[in-house]
DNA sequence: CGGCCATTTGACACCTGTCAATGTCTGTGG
DNA sequence: CCACAGACATTGACAGGTGTCAAATGGCCG
């Protein structure tokens, strides 16, 4: 087995979709041009045009937008194995930032390899078409958190979703997984003020739910948060488009 | 002049890219095959399969999630000139649920066709991929007011997004627009109690800046509710995607 | 050692939700 | 024509979830 069968990208995509070995090999193309991030340095901001789209090869990312007061929206997480300003490259302006939250790794991709592999591998096309539909899907989730969920659901509800991507690269399992935000992250993605994500925090580590702390996403009881949340993953685990 | 010169969907997609004689051609065979929906009769319910896409021809609609708790999350409303469930159809599965509000007329759309429609004519593709960004971009900007914005930037921002696009489509000004939605309606999009926004609607009302009443948005002092509402219609206004 | 960042905790205020009642309008049926 | 029901809008009282302010603690790195 090489290098790629085991990159996160490959393995999110093998999830809902067998990849030949010719399509592997489209997807390793697509992973030259490596570049290393430094955390904290956005990688795009709003109104820039003609930026690159990227996969993420190792690291996290967040995507945000500022308000003119100042205040940020985290809009979402990226981990490895996903896409990085895919919109934005064919829109050919951002209407958001992207930041990294740890040094990371990204591959940058060209457009022109993009559609060629599209029209040389249209299974492959299919299969990055459902991950990107994933993504909005779960932009969708998170808005429907902001609008109904309590804090409380909004935080069990934010763990569970990440637990689950990040099973799907194998980089967590569902006792838990290794997780560099802070709780200002949490809170300006959570739509709270960083108090009461720790407020929360403790009341969901002293009900024996789960932990959050140096870095380290424990759960305690799944089934437990998975009530409190409401958490129906479908929306993550769709058996796969069929375009045609 | 002929009737899909004038369509919503025409006068949208008019707005960024001009378009030939041919293409409005294409844009109304789409518009074949016209369907005449109740109000308040699910036109898709979150988990069907293999329905078919539609543009809105006439009318209100909105899609939205329901919780295991029985509350309702309003993602967004589709007015004239918008399609409904194009993304769905591409998955062969809806995860969220779409509502006439009023009857409602729309315009099925076949994917071969629209696939044929791609085919042949490229910048008309480019320009519903555009208004797909624009919808996506919508969306994204919902879930900051969520998470950001105070419950009276809230309504004062639905307006204003709602204003501008309604007069992209000849519905709507800077003066005010009809407006067939119910206080519960705001209450579900921009989560919130019904009864808290029947309060906002009250202090916008006497602050003088807009007036719901009897189903009509009254701009009362456009600049004062922008500067309330911290409105930037960036993201509504791109210039327009150039793919290739 | 001395900052700096993240976390933690307490006190207090206030925005928003909930509950309840009333008012208004429309359509329906007697 | 009137009585009634139902949907939507409006208002008040009250509770509680969450934000803000402030301070203390602890870990990390120059």
């Amino acid at each position: 087995m090489n290098a790629i069968e085991n990159s996160p990208l490959t393995r999110k995509l093998s999830a809902f979709v067998v990849l030949s070995e010719n399509e592997l090999a489209v997807l390793e193309r697509l992973h030259q041009r490596r570049k290393t991030f430094a955390a904290g340095i956005d990688l795009v901001h709003q109104g820039q045009s003609d930026q690159a789209a990227y996969v993420l090869a190792d690291g996290w990312v967040c995507s945000y937008k500022i308000q003119g007061d100042g205040s940020r929206q985290i809009v979402d997480f990226q981990i490895p194995g996903d896409f990085l300003g895919l919109r934005s490259v064919l829109l050919h302006m951002s209407d958001h930032n992207i930041v990294p939250i740890v040094e990371s790794e990204a591959a940058e991709i060209l457009v022109t390899d993009l559609l060629d592999a599209f029209s040389t591998t249209p299974r492959l096309a299919t299969a990055i078409l459902w991950a990107a539909s994933r993504d909005e899907a779960m932009v969708v989730e998170h808005l429907v958190g902001l609008g109904q969920r309590s804090a409380e659901a909004r935080v069990a509800h934010f763990f569970l979703e990440l637990g689950v991507r990040l099973a799907l690269v194998g980089m967590g399992s569902r006792a838990g997984f290794a997780c560099p935000l802070t709780q200002y992250h949490l809170a300006d993605a959570l739509g709270l003020s960083a108090v009461h994500v720790n407020r929360v925090l403790r009341k969901l580590r002293e009900e024996g739910l789960v932990t959050f702390r140096d870095g380290h996403v424990t759960f305690d009881n799944y089934d437990g948060l998975v009530a409190l949340a409401d958490f129906e993953p479908e929306y993550l685990n769709h058996t796969g488009p069929l375009l045609s």
